[in-house]
Order: C-alpha cells, then structure tokens, then sequence
RNA sequence: GCCGGAGUGGCGGAACUGGCAGACGCACAGGACUUAAAAUCCUGCGAAGCUAACCCUUCGUACCGGUUCGAUUCCGGUCUCCGGCACCA
C-alpha cells in the first residue's frame, strides 16, 4: 500500500495556513531567526530554489522543536530588468507580469510546504516596501554617503540606451547587436569607500561564515598599504600624484603613464607635438569594451604625451606616456613606471624602447637593467637608490615613505580596490531615487513626509530612447521642497542591491507604517541567525547587505553591526554534471516531481543526496529511492498504529538481547541525528541514520511494543523536519492530537549507548588481523591476554618479538612486532 | 597569474578528534512471494590472487614522498577538475 501523498499534503498545508502554524510573534523563548535569500519572481521555482527553501525549512522546523522562537519569512526581490524586457516584449506592464508571477511563486512554494509566516511577506517592488528604500537613500544622503558624479555606463548607440553589464555580451547589445560604447552620465554613489576599512577587519568576526566568502570579500575589497607621491609636470609646474605599493622602487623609475580617459590629458596633450596621435588613441580607447581593454592578454599600448614629469627623488625628467594598461578608477589614474621591478612596465618599456634601471638587486650587486630579460620582483637590497642603497628593500619601504613625507612630496596612503556604488538604473522597474532638481537649490532630497515617490502608470515600453520615466509628465514635474518652485523629479530608480539590502531588517517589523522598522522588534529577531542562499552571492548582496546594516547601526536604527552571523552557501543542482537550464535542455522542474512524487520526497531526496554546500547532481531512480523509504516508514507506521501509544515505558533490566540492540539504534541514531542536523547542518547522515533506524525497526523479531512505541514515536519526530506532511499524518495516525511540529524534539538516553559488549578490532602492525568481543568493562591486561590467545594472533606472531601494544579503548588493540 | 575548494566502488556519498575504508541510498545480480508482472521482502555487490567451496592473502581513498605502532585524515611536492578574482600600480 503507498501513501496517498497528493491528498495528505494538500490536507495539511491547509490545516497549516487555517490555524496559522507557523505565526511568530516576539515572546520569552530565544529566537532564532533563519532566512533564505528571497527568490526574484521570474514566475517559476527552479531546483536551486526547491534546495534553498528545503534546507532553510529543515533549519526552522528542527530550531522550532528545540525550543526557539523561530523567525522564518518569504518574500520577493520583485524589481529588476525582466519585468520591463516583458513589459517590451509582450506589452504587459511590468507590475502586472511581477505579482501574477509572485502569485504562482507563492503558490509553488506552499505546496512545497515550507513553514512561512506569510503574514510576514514583502516584495520590494510594493509602495509600502520601495517607501522605506527610499527612506534609506535619504539616510545615506543626509549623512554624506550619498553623491552624485560623472561615471561612464554602457551605451548602446542603435537602442539610445544604457545596458547593464550582464547585457553586454562580447562587447555587442544583447537586443540589437551593436557595438557598445562608453557614455558619461551623472550617476548617484553610496560611499561604501567610507566603510571600506570595517567591512574589511569584521570579516574576521564572521566565524560563522565559510573561509571561501571571507577571502572573496577581503580581494574584493582589496587593500593595499603604500604612498601617494607627486610628480611635477615640467614645464607647467601641474602636479600628478600616483599611487605605488612599491615607493622602494621609486629611484627605478622611467616613465610615467597615465589612463587615457584621466580628465586631465586634454590639457596636458594641447598642443603637444603628439596631440592628434594622442587624441587618436583617447577615442580608441573609449571604444574598446572594458573586458577587452583590460584583460591580462590585451598588448601594452600607448603613446607619448610629448610632456615630461620630474622624478622627486632623482629630479630627473621622465617622459609621460597615455597608457592602456591604466585604470582611471584605481589609485590615482597615473602610474609611475618602474621597468626593472615590475613585468607590465618591462614589457611597456622593451615595446617603447624606455630605459631600464635596477635600483633592487637579488645580492645587493650592481645590474645593468639594459640587460635584465625580465623585471625582478622579488626581494632584495637597495641599489642606486641615494641614500638607501645597501638596505633590505623591506627595511627601505618605510623610511623612503618617511623621506617622501618629510620633504612634502607626498604621503603613506591606504588604497582600495573596492570602488563606490553606483546605484543609479536608467530604468522604469526599480525604486525611484527621491531627489528633485530645482533650478535654485540644486538636488533636493524628498522630504520623509512625501514618501514614497511612486512609479507613474502612463509610460510607455519601447526598449528605446532613455528611461521610460523620462517620458511620464505626471512623474517628471515636481516643486521644489525647498522654494516651491517647479522642478523636476531624478528619473533614475536604484539597483535592486539596494532594494536587497535591507530586506532582514523589514522582516522583523514588515507592516511597520510610521517606520522601515522597529528599532525594539529588530533588536530582538537581528541578527540573522543562519543565512542560507547561493555562493554567487558572496560578494555583492552580502556585502551591500552588510554596509547597509553598518550604516543603520552607526545611525542608530539598530544595535547589531554585521546582519548575518552564519552563512550557509549551498551548491548548485546539476544535471548529466551541469547546471540545470534552458539552453542545455536538462532542466527538472519542481511542479512535475511534486505531481509524481509529492513534496515531501523532493525534499527528501534534495536533502539526503549530497550535504548542502556541495553541488548537488540530479538523480531520477534516486528520487524514486527517497520516495521508496517513506513508502517503508508510513507502512510500518500503518501497521503499528492499532497497538500504538504515547510516552510507552518498558523496564531496562529485562529487555532481551534483540531488543537491546533496538534500543541502541533507536538511540545511536537520535544522538547523531541531532548532531547531524544542529551542529554540523548534514542532513544526509542524518536521515541516513534515521534509514538504519528504520531497517532495524523491520529487522527487530521481539515482542516488546512499548519499545516498539518509542521507536515509532521518535522516528516520526525525527523526520518531521524533512518530510513534514506526511509526518504530521503519521503523527495523527498514532493518534496525537497536537501537531508533530509542535512536539519536543527528541532525546537519547546515554545509558542504552553503552554496550555490556564491545566488538574490538585486532591489529598486527596497523593491519587488522580479528575481531574479538570483550566485555565492555574489560581491563586493559585482560584485553591483552584474550588477544594473545587468539588464534590468528598467535599465528601472525610467530616467531617475532613483540615490542609493544596499543590499546584504543572501545576500538582496537594493536599489537607491535618485530 | 593569484586566491579558494575538491579528487574515495558502476553512481550520489559516509568515515566528525590519526584508529575496522566504502555507512546510507541508487544501479546491478540472484532468490522468495505471484499464474504473471508490478510492488514488497531477503541475499550479494572495490580489485586481484588462491580455492571444489568456505577460508585466506595481497593491493586499494588522484600521483610521488615523509611523519606515525597506525594516514582518506597530518606534512612536503606533483597532477587534474571546479569556483572566484584578474594589467589593482
């Protein structure tokens, strides 16, 4: 007989919405607070969704039965590009295409089972969402971490529009297939610069994070400790300051080079005798996509400047070249050229035929540069450097930064790689930016009181032209908050990194009117407790996520400062060893094994396949092989129901040999189960063991109910988490009136772990030789005597000299020979 | 190039602190039940050698070496795969 999943699970997933199952107020217990990252409604769950929520449920359910008062919400990271790109495509308003989307979505997800508190639902594309995004952009800009600059965007010359990166596909538009260009346009920042520092040295208190996020954290914030030095332009007297990690190598250098966008080579290049090849080279520049331009394998191009920089520390003068290899938003834009000591600046220097000059050398030797056949970047000592030479370069480094300092031609200076944050979308679908221009006084933040500034419904989708916000009067003009007078609205909306950044914080308090949340009811759920979501997001959101807590903390708004306190990144669900998709074809989608197999197997099996931060491949027959064990427990639950009861007691002392076996399992497998699930989030040993459980339920000959009772009881317990549906049938079955969901989870007694008898492994040399059983409560010298009349021991020994013996106490006895 | 992670049967994986390698499941094979099939239940299942059979022996956790009574686990080196970053001055 099988179970009938499709209507168990129907049953209870409304028996759980009707009574509210899983509700969460603020109350005595302590909380824990899980959360999975919110899906985008692209209107259909995939695997990688199904393994998310799965996890993240076992996570609440198990927390739940521990005592917690567990925090687990849903919502959707609603704006984004697709909404409009179908706005374009299939002329369906993009608020229209979102929530049917999120409808389906939502409705996927229940029948998934998964214990939300809906009343806890967001979507950051709702007014009442987007009003407190906007809140917090006011924030930021209210205390200077908001700012407007020129920044280059992608642009697509055919579409009149401005491409995000992902729509950049070989340096062509994604829809048209034109050649992208660059196109400067004043673009608003958030200055995570400013934090640059804290996010960094925090990294070392997320314990609870895994190593490989950290490290990508740290690169990509990148620090580097060096000095800012100035060089004179000669002639003109202009400064330009560079930026080196190496100011040991500054009597090295040759040339200088400096990013052909810098916007000050107009100037420096006028009327120069290489002025036109120079603009030539700027325009060509500008054309060349980012990847192609600054990719490792791209040739070292450039052109002289016909201009000339003074080197401080030498006063010599150095010719200036425009360089590809220079990136305007690293450093200063200008890099001193040190041939002898770095690779990129030797190869520039053989292709231009700039000399070369070693000022470290491997033995503290002088070296002809002209002659080195690659730069040497390793350590050394001083050489043609003043007053340094003869120093380790190591010991140099900080008194050449001190020379610098004390003679004004520059300073020590900590660099990033970590750039500000453009968060400015020349798109409809997002949160508009709630700033108003006025002729007067400039750019106006919205005041508070007249949020949220609402997207317009009149706009048209053409995938044309500029944002379509541009094209809505209603939406455009605005009074000035400060005069009156008539201005108009920013047209631009935020990236949606925003929108995500804070969305935890409104879980806590979601229907908060008067504020993005309360501070009491934040203070009591935040932090994360457990993070759960996918390692692509290792960099960006959680980043984002962790600044905005940082910020909101430093306002006030919130006592913690790091929102997640552990992380789990889960691995990817593969097909034939690739991901699941369209393209290759290999996708499995969740509503066809649900209608086969129900919910509770898919869990099941996504569950036990693989532990969750590995990548996970798909299997069909073992799917069925989940399905097939809960088959297994709900017959031997059905079959035992009749004699089943509640907290059955059976006395200790006159249990069989049988069933104290039984008990050891019953007991072996609640213990490791629990470690399994609680502290080491394995979830595949742990229902492995709760399967040897089961096994040994259908191997057990005796006749002892009440152990039998224990057994069924705790084993449905056990596997609430994973297969909560039919569990919670199960558990009625055996006539509990509560849900299993509400039980204690369970306990092992210590005592049944400990065996009368132990098996222990004979070994001669490391090899094992026997297996004998001793009395538990064996001595280590009756031990030894039972080995040495052991038949195979005898003979593995014959003839040899024991040296010694080494007693593992419950696991083996190694005896070595010689 | 740099930084992470991984490499164990036909497959997914287990072995948590150095102590029986291969738990649990899938696949496969054999058997029981059945008129039959499905379902279910039971048994076997790393490789080679030895044997009528049992037994037993040897090898085996990517590769080479080391530490140790004992290494999938620790150390040094090599290879392969995956992921991230990448002209960062």
């Amino acid at each position: 007989m099988n179970y009938n999943f499709s209507k168990i699970e129907k049953k209870w997933q409304k028996v759980w919405e009707d009574t509210n199952a899983f509700k969460t107020e603020i109350n005595d217990k302590p909380k824990y607070y899980t959360l999975e990252m919110f899906p985008y409604p692209s209107g259909k769950l995939h695997m990688g969704h199904v393994r998310n929520y799965s996890i993240g449920d076992v996570v609440a359910r198990y927390k739940k039965m521990n005592g917690y008062n567990v925090l687990h919400p849903m919502g959707w990271d609603s704006f984004g590009l697709p909404a409009e790109n179908a706005a374009i495509k299939n002329n369906i308003p993009p608020n229209d295409w979102t929530w049917s989307n999120i409808d389906n979505m939502r409705d996927q997800l229940k029948a998934m089972g998964i214990s939300y508190d809906w009343d806890r639902e967001i979507a950051t594309c709702h007014k009442d969402y987007y009003k407190w995004t906007q809140w917090m952009f006011l924030q930021l800009f209210n205390n200077n971490l908001a700012y407007k600059k020129k920044s280059y965007v992608n642009w697509c010359p055919d579409c009149q529009t401005v491409l995000a990166n992902e729509q950049v596909v070989g340096g062509h538009c994604e829809r048209c297939k034109a050649e992208v260009g660059k196109k400067d346009l004043e673009q608003w920042f958030f200055k995570i610069t400013d934090y640059a520092d804290r996010l960094l040295t925090d990294i070392d208190r997320l314990k609870g994070w895994p190593e490989k996020v950290r490290t990508m954290q740290t690169n990509w914030i990148g620090k580097s400790i060096g000095a800012e030095v100035k060089f004179t332009v000669d002639g003109s007297g202009e400064e330009l300051t560079v930026f080196t990690t190496r100011p040991d190598t500054i009597y090295g250098v040759t040339y200088m080079v400096i990013a052909p966008e810098h916007p000050i080579v107009p100037e420096l290049i006028a009327g120069s005798e290489t002025e036109s090849e120079c603009k030539e080279f700027i325009k060509k520049m500008q054309f060349l996509n980012e990847i192609a331009r600054t990719s490792t394998d791209t040739e070292k191009e450039g052109v002289f400047t016909g201009k000339y920089v003074i080197n401080p520390l030498t006063g010599k003068k150095i010719p200036l070249y425009l360089a590809n290899y220079v990136l305007l938003d690293y450093g200063t834009g200008v890099v001193m050229a040190v041939p002898a000591h770095d690779q990129r600046d030797f190869d520039f220097a053989k292709k231009y035929n700039l000399p070369i000059e070693a000022v470290i050398s491997p033995d503290g030797s002088d070296i002809d540069g002209s002659t080195l056949e690659a730069a040497f970047e390793a350590e050394g000592t001083m050489i043609n450097s003043g007053d340094f030479n003869g120093m380790s370069n190591k010991e140099a480094m900080p008194k050449i930064i001190e020379y610098i300092q004390a003679n004004n031609m520059g300073e020590q200076k900590v660099n990033f790689r970590l750039r500000d944050w453009l968060i400015s979308r020349q798109r409809y679908w997002g949160a508009p930016i709630p700033i108003i221009y006025c002729e007067e006084h400039g750019a106006v933040p919205v005041p508070e009181k007249d949020l949220p500034v609402l997207l317009p419904d009149d706009v048209k989708f053409t995938g044309q032209g500029e944002s379509p916000l541009k094209s809505s009067e209603s939406f455009i003009n605005a009074p000035c908050p400060i005069c009156g007078k008539m201005g108009h609205r920013e047209t631009d909306t935020m990236d949606t990194f925003v929108c995500s950044s804070w969305y935890f914080m409104r879980y806590c308090d979601p229907k908060n009117a008067e504020k993005a949340f309360d501070k009491e009811a934040a203070d009591y759920w935040m932090n994360v407790d457990q993070y759960i979501g996918g390692v692509e997001h290792a960099i960006l959101h959680l980043l984002y996520a962790r600044f905005f807590t940082k910020v909101m903390h430093d306002l006030g708004h919130i006592s913690c400062d790091e929102p997640f306190e552990n992380l789990l990144t889960q691995g990817m669900v593969l097909k034939d060893g690739t991901k699941m998709s369209k393209s290759v074809g290999n996708v499995v989608s969740p509503d066809e094994i649900i209608d086969k197999y129900g919910a509770d197997t898919a869990r099941l099996f996504i569950l036990f396949a693989a532990p969750p931060e590995r990548d996970l491949e798909w299997s069909d027959t073992a799917v069925e092989g989940s399905h097939r064990f809960i088959n297994r427990v709900f017959r031997f639950v059905d079959d035992k129901k009749d004699t089943f009861s509640f907290g059955s007691k059976y006395d200790v002392s006159a249990l069989s040999a049988d069933d104290k076996n039984l008990r050891f399992v019953l007991n072996n497998t609640v213990k490791r189960a629990t470690d399994d699930i609680g502290s080491r989030f394995n979830f595949n040993t742990a229902i492995s063991s709760i399967m040897e459980l089961v096994n040994a339920m259908y191997a057990y000959t005796g006749d002892n109910t009440a152990l039998v009772n224990e057994c069924v009881e705790k084993l449905v317990i056990m596997l609430a988490p994973f297969i909560p549906h039919v569990a919670e049938e199960m558990w009625e079955m055996l006539g509990g009136k509560e849900s299993v969901h509400n039980q204690n989870w369970v306990t092992y007694d210590e005592d049944a772990l400990v065996k009368d008898e132990i098996e222990l492994v004979l070994q001669i040399n490391g090899k094992v030789k026997d297996k004998i059983n001793v009395p538990a409560s064996a001595s280590e010298d009756e031990i030894k005597e039972l080995a040495l009349t052991n038949e195979n021991i005898i003979k593995s020994t014959e003839g040899k000299q024991i040296v010694k013996t080494i007693l593992v106490k419950g696991r083996l006895l190694n005896i070595v020979v010689k």
